[in-house]
RNA sequence: CGCGGGAUAGAGCAACUGGCAGCUCGCAAGGCUCAUAACCUUGAGGUUCCGGGUUCGAAUCCCGGUCCCGCAACCA
């Protein structure tokens, strides 16, 4: 592989980041550490979806215009993945510039395909919203239920674009692989979704203000979709740029499983449609309940990321969220389970293990092993894990390396001969310290600021005992 | 017959293409003293939701059922 370009959604900022948003983006930072590191270059993209409708309102009724509030909340998540050491190549919001010119161009080659005609779209409309609704958000009675009223059948004029054409084609590359779509379940179900049939849809609104107006009918901006998906070519400077010669197509495109049909069926049809290269791989991963139940606002149960990784430390959270759920299937988050989890695996686990090692490095060598000799243990499957995306299983192979360690300390006894056979000792030492260092390796991309310490803590001239990783929960709360 | 996921030890979960049913926590007994009251060993604990079928062999594949949960595109 001699590039990789990776991406999250950009995130609608209606809504703060939460614990959802956060796996997202730490999987693809994990990912894009882990091919840094092996030297391929890599583009790993995240950013915020910032017009239509919905922003609109959110901007008003926080009594701002919506310039300042995308601004503000743009700034809100780049800081939270600040504080999750998530690390992008580049961080794009769909009301910069470079964006809306990259949109454009796009729209227009769009228009040229001739994919693309004028029709009626007929819905709910809301009248206090100025928007349409769709049957799932009316209340019991029908009614809208913010304003309480009926909503009106009403027509609109949109431009449609001709998803219908390209059925066959999805499908087909879909079947063959060409576009891979992950996990199976998901792939299946995209399958059955285009077997249904696939209608056209609308790419423009004509009441929506807050948006990038159509080149050819300044009366419509674009629909916020349509636009925020062209995020990923747009951020590479379409269509001429040097990054888009180097990276395009995306390579993975992961996000949660809610949008994976915007991703896996409209996207490469749009892109179809103005001969783009598609991208390679989508990959859905699931929801979190919170101890068991659905995560919403109304029940008050949305976990801030930004404030678990104060608590509990960043590397804590991602570890944790990519250890305890199988990449790709729901899962349950809790404190419980992520307070075990810092317990059992990372202070009792990797944090004691480093001070054994540091204790007796530091008192029966004086903390001078020389050169780092490599480990007695092979961690070669683990790269292939992650490649796969199986972060749990790739965490849970780490671990095992880590009891296989505590175990060895335990039968060879070292402390004891370090008195009687020196160079049983040195052996002994050299195996333990060569093991965890590649095991700081392995751990980097999910655990970066840990592996460094446990690298620096290593290689040092002169190794001392080392503060513990991992403090105790009690000793922090 | 809209689509999909799940049901495995007391709890929480894992087991890619069928091959001795595993992990963590908890529980019981023992060991160790290098280590963050950490670590190691052993043990108890299972009708893999139910009923059929395929197979030398099924948690896994097929058919039928029960219960729980999510999604249902112009809602990002």
């Amino acid at each position: 592989m001699d590039k990789f370009y990776i991406t999250t959604p950009i995130y609608y900022v209606n809504a703060e980041p939460h614990i959802g948003t956060a796996y997202t983006t730490i999987a693809a930072d994990v990912l894009a550490r882990f091919y840094r590191f092996g030297g391929v270059q890599t583009f790993f993209l995240t950013g915020t979806d910032e017009h239509g409708s919905k922003i609109e309102r959110a901007a008003m009724a926080a009594g701002k215009e919506p310039e300042e509030f995308t601004r503000e909340m743009a700034a809100k998540f780049s800081f939270t993945w600040d504080t999750l050491a998530i690390a992008p190549d580049d961080f794009i919001r769909t009301t910069e510039e470079r964006h809306k010119t990259a949109v454009a161009k796009f729209l227009k080659a769009l228009k040229a395909s001739g994919k693309v005609y004028e029709g009626e779209y007929e819905g709910l409309y809301c009248v206090g919203h100025e928007a349409f609704l769709t049957e799932k958000d009316l209340d019991e009675q029908g009614n809208c239920p913010d304003h309480k009223t009926a909503p009106e059948k009403l027509k609109e004029k949109n431009w449609f674009f001709k998803l219908s054409d390209y059925e066959a084609l999805l499908k087909e590359k879909i079947e063959t692989g060409e576009l891979l779509i992950a996990p199976a379940s998901r792939r299946n179900e995209i399958l059955s979704f285009i077997n249904q049939g696939l209608d056209d849809v609308a790419i423009s609104r004509p009441n929506v203000k807050w948006g990038i107006k159509l080149p050819w009918d300044e009366s419509q901006t674009a629909y916020v979709w349509i636009e925020a998906l062209f995020n990923y070519a747009s951020v590479l400077d379409y269509p001429d740029g040097e990054k888009f010669k180097q990276f395009w197509p995306p390579d993975l495109h992961v996000m949660g499983k809610d949008i994976l049909r915007f991703h896996a069926v409209i996207w490469p049809a749009l892109l179809e449609a103005v001969k783009m290269p598609w991208p390679k791989k989508i990959f859905g991963h699931g929801f979190f309940t919170i101890d068991g139940q659905k995560i919403s606002k109304s029940l008050g149960n949305v976990i801030d990321p930004f404030a678990l990784a104060q608590k509990y430390g960043t590397d804590t959270v991602r570890y944790f969220l990519l250890r305890e759920i199988p990449f790709g299937q729901d899962g349950d988050f809790s404190i419980k389970k992520l307070e075990a989890r810092y317990d059992g695996d990372l202070a009792n686990g990797l944090g004691n293990l480093f001070s054994r090692l540091t204790t007796l490095v530091a008192q029966n060598l004086n903390g001078e092993i020389g050169e780092i000799k490599p480990s007695p243990r092979s961690l070669e499957d683990i790269d292939k894990l992650v490649q796969d995306l199986r972060f749990h299983e790739a965490l849970t192979r780490i671990w095992e390396e880590i009891a296989w360690a505590n175990k060895y300390i335990d039968e060879t006894k070292p402390w004891e001969k370090a008195k009687t056979e020196m160079k049983l000792f040195r052996e002994v030492i050299d195996n333990l310290v060569g093991l965890l260092y590649e095991i700081a390796q392995k751990l980097a991309p999910f655990m970066p600021d840990t592996a460094e310490k446990i690298r620096s803590g290593l290689s040092t001239e002169k190794i001392v005992k080392a503060e513990p990783l991992f403090p105790r929960l009690e000793k922090i709360t």
